[in-house]
DNA sequence: TTGTACGCGTTATCAT
DNA sequence: ATGATAACGCGTACAA
């Protein structure tokens, strides 16, 4: 036997509400939606019947009335989500939740298999969110950028080849350049560079920054030697370079990880940092700050990127006119070894 | 003048694969869910339909329908979200979204600030997800787990005080108890520990199985500081264990991290590990990996806690009973300290 | 300024 | 086994 007049309900809709207030449902959804014509009086007490009843607009049915979902995909390929820990990545999502709380976007998290990559093709295009923003592991997949033209999509890091599509960057050319400037000043004449892979943005364009500035300097850039950004390429780096037998008194590595791998080489060969190699960095990690000397490195914002390309987005679905390239600006942070 | 006969809509709808196959709405629904009750030959017609245009279920209206969201909230709490690249963190997660991206689940990742808690609150109970999946910095925080009767919720880490909340968890007494008995039988005498904060429960947790192997085997414990998971801490906590002046010849530290700070205070002395001291440590993350010589350390599945715990909630989403406490086993990485 | 009424794309309840 | 048809909760012309 039934005996309940009202069905005890989880959740309030917009249509008791609505009764609470003494209102129609049309005015109520002005309220939430804060449209601009409805009395002050009267809103006011819609959002008392709001609060009494601890109402919460149901997504999916507001999503499904207004054609939008108010949700963007944060897709994550495979690979990159293997790589643990990846500080990049984890601060790079940070950035994005944090600027996202203050919306009412939500964030859906999507890993993509690169041998299915269907799935996510046609989750992103299938109408489930209003934009997408992607973070590869090392800023430089931008396979996903034909759907640029169905749906927003921002990404992390510039792409290797050109393309057309909107993402943020650090700007690796300039922090590298000024990193270098900072040994010229030091006085150092014969600085070498250990780069990243040539293959991948960040590697090339911290390269370039090298070249750069030792070329205004009028000094010579053929001291370069590649390694793939983790400690172990940079000690064989350094190592190489050491070999080559001229003398090097400043270093510039592509990134933290490989200079501390640097900083390894140059102790067992008596040299002294920053006395007879001065070294300068690239990220501003965990790594940089840990060996001694502190290494002098490039802040990279990585957090910010994230936020950035969320508040970019944002935009975009708003259908606000965007810049593709954003490159945000990178700091000098002065340690001890430099 | 609208010419066109037929929209150009973005996203084909059921109502359009309906008319393609031939078929009521009702029995594209049917194949879409995959009822049992569909003739073979129209079930065919059907998905036949629904690749020539590439249907994709709206989400929304689906849940809609059929009250469900098919979405789960990962719940960071900000100041978790704060820890640059806590690798736990980020490997619980990718846990987490690898399991669920095998079902149609989708992951919104939430972060809630402490100073607003409402928001959150108000989001998962609105009815916009139909479970939660809560990770908070070091696997402690259950000020979610009142929301537990309303909402089914999945935590990583037992909570400090006992509560009901289901929880994932890594074995950690049994953990520590084995790193202990690697040391006992190596014929360690005298086997101190640098134990994690005593609020927290891993370091209770990690402390008790110490102690425990310890009793069993009738030696003492007394050898015991406290740190605070850092390696800063294992350091400080070694001199003060040194300085106690009586001998040591085994160490189980609560985490790598505080273990490679114990190396360093351990070579200042002169003490060769192992041969002085053996080390053993616990997580067997990248601090272990890399110090030398190599750390014996238990291996914490991170991973493997971030699935589970997608496992446990779809399942109890679905009304599955489940246990409340689920604790995975862990496994003694040998390496070169002991 | 407010209310009426229709539609958003699915699922679910009935018939058939 | 299949097809009408009524919800699901909300936004939004359009009317008042």
């Amino acid at each position: 036997m039934k005996t309940d007049a009202v069905q005890a309900r989880s959740v309030p809709t917009l249509e008791m509400v609505a009764a609470l207030a003494g209102v129609s449902r049309a005015t109520v959804s002005r309220v939430v939606n804060d449209s601009p014509k409805v009395k002050p009086d009267v809103a006011k007490a819609v959002n008392e019947a709001i609060t009494t009843l601890n109402y919460v607009p149901n997504r999916a049915a507001r999503s499904l009335a207004s054609r939008r979902t108010q949700s963007v995909a944060l897709v994550v390929p495979e690979s990159t989500s293997k790589v643990f820990a990846d500080p990049f990545f984890a601060s790079v999502v940070q950035g994005i939740a944090m600027y996202l709380a203050d919306t009412d976007y939500t964030l859906n998290m999507i890993i993509s298999s690169e041998s299915k990559p269907e799935k996510t093709r046609r989750y992103l295009l299938g109408g489930n969110v209003d934009g997408a923003l992607v973070v590869s592991h090392h800023s430089s997949d931008h396979s996903w950028s034909r759907l640029s033209e169905s749906l927003p999509i921002v990404f992390a890091g510039r792409p290797l080849t050109g393309g057309d599509s909107y993402y943020v960057d650090v700007d690796n050319e300039a922090g590298a350049e000024g990193a270098t400037e900072r040994l010229i000043a030091g006085g150092r004449r014969n600085i070498a560079t250990i780069a990243g892979p040539q293959d991948m943005p960040p590697g090339i364009d911290r390269l370039t920054g090298w070249r750069r500035a030792l070329r205004r300097a009028g000094q010579g850039d053929s001291l370069v030697e590649i390694g793939d950004f983790t400690p172990a390429s940079g000690g064989a780096a350094m190592r190489r370079l050491l070999e080559r037998g001229v003398p090097i008194d400043g270093l510039f590595a592509a990134n933290d990880q490989m200079a501390a791998g640097a900083y390894s080489v140059l102790n067992e060969h008596g040299l002294r940092i920053p006395h007879d190699v001065a070294v300068v960095g690239f990220d501003d990690d965990y790594f940089g700050a840990t060996v001694a000397p502190a290494l002098t490195t490039v802040h990279h914002p990585v957090v910010e990127m994230g936020s950035k390309m969320a508040e970019l987005l944002v935009g975009l679905i708003a259908g606000k006119p965007t810049e593709r390239v954003t490159r945000l600006p990178t700091s000098l942070v002065i340690r001890n070894s430099a």
